[in-house]
DNA sequence: TATGAATGAGTCTTCATTCAT
DNA sequence: TATGAATGAAGACTCATTCAT
């Protein structure tokens, strides 16, 4: 029984590792076999097929970040609703309290970061080829919502849709180029300071 | 006589379709070649391989931005050594300025939207596979040069080479993203716009 | 189960026939694999390429005639420097010994004709497309050692390189020949003798 | 007109270059070509097709050696039967007359060496694969004779039939090898001449 | 659980040859 | 004479997948 996971284990490690230097097209499941110890047949009786191999790597990583980020817009937007935001309502105004957020993501995937590497740059072929994009979407609901509320507070006129899911992009992205650079954990959180910063100020600039 | 180019061309075509669907890697010179209504042979005597095929296509329209942006700095540069930026010397902060750039580009840039598009995601394969990170590192050595001027005009501390580079990649993702998206020209322009504007509040801040 | 090697053996016997037949150049894998009764994708699993399977016919057979000739050189030269051979000293002096060394030969040859003469006018294009050079080289080795003993124990000029080398050619054509002509064990046997003969004698002849 | 022939020529000189280099079968035409600076189609113009290309730079000089041996071999036994050679009638037992022919022959060689190299080793493809087998077989056909002849004036018995082809080969091997070797004129005939008393000792030591 | 064997469709590429112009 | 274009068959090889054992 124990040891049943054994060799599951080692195709997983091995093909984490194919994936992450070939990418998942150009990874072949003989070498990743070969280099678990086992043949071609054994996978197939852990795995459905190359996707599912692919897909038990990343799945649980990326489902718990979905989650991690929907959570935090949850709780945002009760805060501005039960008026415990009084100030203008911008996104990002209290930077304390987003940066909690930002470095909480930050280290659950730094805890994952081969994952998300797959994930982010090796996953050309699968379904999860475009996973960020979901992601995105999340955040540009929660900016657009935020982002029409502060114009209509201030009489304005709206911001272009495509500008709004540009800064959601912007928003994820600080994680992405994190992770694809491989910088070490302490550069990244200075860098995330910043960064956050950065954004911060552009987006009062809009308004 | 000279107009026997036909077949080329349809080979161009075609090939240029087949790439934007399913990527380099994907796409078959067979089913390139079907839907050019000749045989595989054919193809061979017009391009050397299959990447040659694809370079034929893009190759061009990137060299030409490469010297677009390389000329672009060397002005830039050439502007502030002879003072007539005689402000704290920041980047962008003749936005009028900059805005030419931004459009020139953009102009050349939906001018030839599907290669660039080739170039920014379906060239996995090729060795353009990695072309923007070229572009990105031109912008970079030009960023860097301007903050740490600032940063030594006004005594403080540098800014951290990453974030720098982040920085570089934000720029030239203004336009990866315009272009990934297709949105119309007018959208574009109107979001350039806006998206400069709020970076350079962004680095405005970071001073 | 250890016995299902019978596909391996139907694709080394038509692989070996095809080579006979056209050579290893103009011999393809489609037409082997389908006299072998199996798919192209079949042989790859027992062979890494079109290489590897033709030298998994010759290899054995060739590493073994290199033995062979190796070991009777070192014993002719630990004969000779013991003062066994006490005559003048000249190589095929003894004839009935050599005639020992060539008959083994001789032997081994005939067990594995398909194979030498595969790798005697059917390798071009294999690494083994040389492989008698090799054989003569030793050979040539040894008569050169022979030779400038003779010469100096008579006391008489050097022969030419050429000539030794076109000597050492001569003694291995001797079995070549007989090879590539498909004569019987019998006429070889009986032809070798009287080869033999002629050679010692020319031999003898140039001192 | 004259310079119809230039292109021609041309097409002749680069093939030689591309046959000696990689052999008839490995060459292309499309290099040929290439090399020669004209198109695919300008060759089949000059030539029915890749053989015939081949051909046309062999062909002559091989013809020519036939004439030069089929010659000799006529004028020594027409000598033999008017009794001009009244001695034990041993071939090569004149070898003063047979270093004539010898020397001949090689001049011929050494003058088309690079046509005869191709017909030794490069011909593989080509109905010229064989061809120094009918030169061996013309020699065998007179060494047969001369051997009967010796034996029944004797009254010895016959050697074996691939004895004496045997020799034939190794007449003209000798050839071969100094061709093959590419070593120069003057080294060659100092070989020839061993090499012919060495087969001449071997010869008369059979009878 | 895992093996070893086999499939078959697919990949890019090369080649001699042809032919209208 | 010679070009430029195109053919079509064949080349070696790779791959994910299947399945009896």
């Amino acid at each position: 029984m124990k040891e049943d996971r054994q060799t599951r284990e080692n195709l997983l490690k091995s093909a984490k590792k194919e994936f992450l230097e070939k990418g998942y097209n150009a990874s072949s499941l003989r070498s990743i076999c070969k280099n678990a110890g086992v043949t071609t047949g054994a996978l197939y009786f852990f795995f459905q097929d190359k996707e599912d191999l692919f897909s038990s790597i990343v799945a649980e990583p990326l489902q718990h970040l979905y989650e991690l980020i929907s959570k935090h817009y949850v709780e945002e937007v009760e805060k501005i609703e039960t008026g415990d935001t009084h100030d203008r309502g911008l996104l990002f105004i209290n930077e304390d309290m987003h940066m909690n957020l930002v470095m909480e993501i930050a280290d659950y995937l730094f805890q994952y970061k081969d994952e998300f590497n797959l994930l982010l740059s090796k996953a050309q072929g699968t379904r999860y080829e475009n996973c960020m994009d979901e992601i995105i979407e999340i955040t540009n609901a929660h900016s657009q919502k935020m982002a029409d509320q502060i114009c209509e507070n201030m009489g304005r006129e709206k911001i272009e849709p495509f500008t709004i899911h540009w800064i959601a992009h912007l928003q994820i992205d600080v994680f992405v180029q994190v992770l694809l650079h491989g910088i070490s954990k302490k550069e990244a959180e200075n860098h995330l300071k910043t960064a956050i910063s950065f954004l911060v100020r552009g987006w009062q600039g809009m308004f």
